[in-house]
DNA sequence: TCGGCATAAACTGCATGCAAATGCCGAATG
DNA sequence: CATTCGGCATTTGCATGCAGTTTATGCCGA
């Protein structure tokens, strides 16, 4: 696999044409791709000249950019011993699963409670529209719908924190996450169980959004985990 | 007031006698502990350079942990215009206590269905013997309790990703819990709000538990933030 | 007197250099 | 032959310098 887009970058795009601020940023996107992607393996070492020189830029926007990998979840930090990329144990990722279930359930209920008449009539809509997507079989396009509409569920609980929690640990997830929807029929599944959600917050119902929206995530998450055991845990060293 | 204490530091305790390792972490500790201590409020700029040659280091490891103390929230970074004292809203602050109410609730729940008999056996001991402390009122001591009885609740989740998050906010959240136990007879009712969970956990009650944690830590929570409303929020700026 | 513009000051962001820490390898010793 | 100690190489951590960006100041015109 040649994934070596990013590598050489020709060296006037330092602050140039590229989509967004500062180096750091880039970095951050830069090595956070390749992990996500599969580019590096868990426990690989990131060495910090290496990325340095590999991507044209001083040792100090890396250690920044490995600094916030660590904030992150994604790479792990030893004092005056480098960075690793992180590993995580089939029981961590299965535990960020069920975190993450747990959190939607709470935002799902919140939702149901709080959201305004017009974030309600947003979410119906949008639901309603994916369904043409579904249709389709536009994956790509679908992951993006799937994408919004979880972080509409998580502002439309009205509990900034909580968006923050949510938000953050589906982040977490997405490097396992990648292949969701390649399941056979992964697309319909999920719309059915977007709507079983939909409804019951259109219909005020807390508990119901509440299931709803934990059993999608649990049945994601078991994907996900069985994926996982198969692709990226096994060549962890 | 004199909160100067951490001040001009004789140069050679730069890496002596310091409790831990780094010249970043001292920075973090200094900051946090000015910041959580009420030495600086909300909104108040962090100047690089000042920072630096206050506490007599480079401006390296004074960016580096404001980068730290960002992603732990304390702090809020913009682009090139610095660093300021995080500014939480009271609506921020409420949203806060309310995910950490949800997250213990979680905890709780879990605690309940999956505690080993060993931890089943240590949390009740170890709850008995703090009955001792409230006779007592031995609030600092109650206060060293409380937070290991919160850990252990945490643990016994038995899911590292949301002890991981419960965790994350529960330190956020530190500054402003700091008078919690002031309160009159606040350490009896915590004490008894515990024993509602623990009971509920020993009897392998989960629905029970969960109510019970939410139920302690909202009371926390509207206690906490009627406070911080007379003291901390009101001086913004 | 007030608003817009240009210049200057201040500060952040990045690059580079140097010192300390860690890991490795070989040699000496029990 | 195994173990441990010391030197060497690599790598991280911190300091400092420079460049770009933002913010403040002052001047000019209306």
């Amino acid at each position: 696999m040649s994934s070596e887009e990013e590598q050489a970058r020709p060296s006037e795009s330092r602050r140039k044409l590229v989509r967004a601020g500062t180096t750091v940023d880039q970095m951050v996107r830069a090595i956070s791709d390749r992990i996500v992607t599969g580019g590096m393996h868990p426990g690989e070492k990131l060495d910090e000249a290496s990325l340095a020189d590999r991507y044209k830029v001083s040792r100090t926007p890396v250690r920044e950019a490995l600094n916030r990998l660590s904030a992150m979840g994604l790479v792990e930090r030893r004092p005056n011993r480098g960075a690793i990329v992180a590993v995580v144990s089939r029981a961590h990722l299965a535990s960020m699963f069920e975190s993450m279930a747990e959190l939607e359930a709470i935002c799902a209920r919140f939702c149901a409670e709080r959201m305004t008449e017009q974030e309600r009539r947003t979410l119906e809509i949008e639901h309603r529209a994916a369904a043409e997507l579904v249709a389709r079989e536009a994956e790509a396009d679908y992951e993006l719908f799937n994408s919004d509409f979880h972080t509409r569920l998580y502002r439309g609980a009205h509990s900034p924190h909580m968006c923050e929690l949510a938000s953050q640990t589906r982040r977490r997830l997405a490097p396992f996450r990648r292949a969701q929807f390649r399941f056979d029929g992964r697309l319909q599944k999920s719309w059915r169980e977007h709507d079983r959600i939909v409804q019951s917050i259109l219909a005020r119902d807390a508990a119901a959004a509440g299931s709803a929206a934990r059993d999608h995530l649990t049945v994601v998450g078991a994907a996900s985990v069985i994926f996982v055991n198969d692709d990226v845990i096994a060549t962890n060293s």
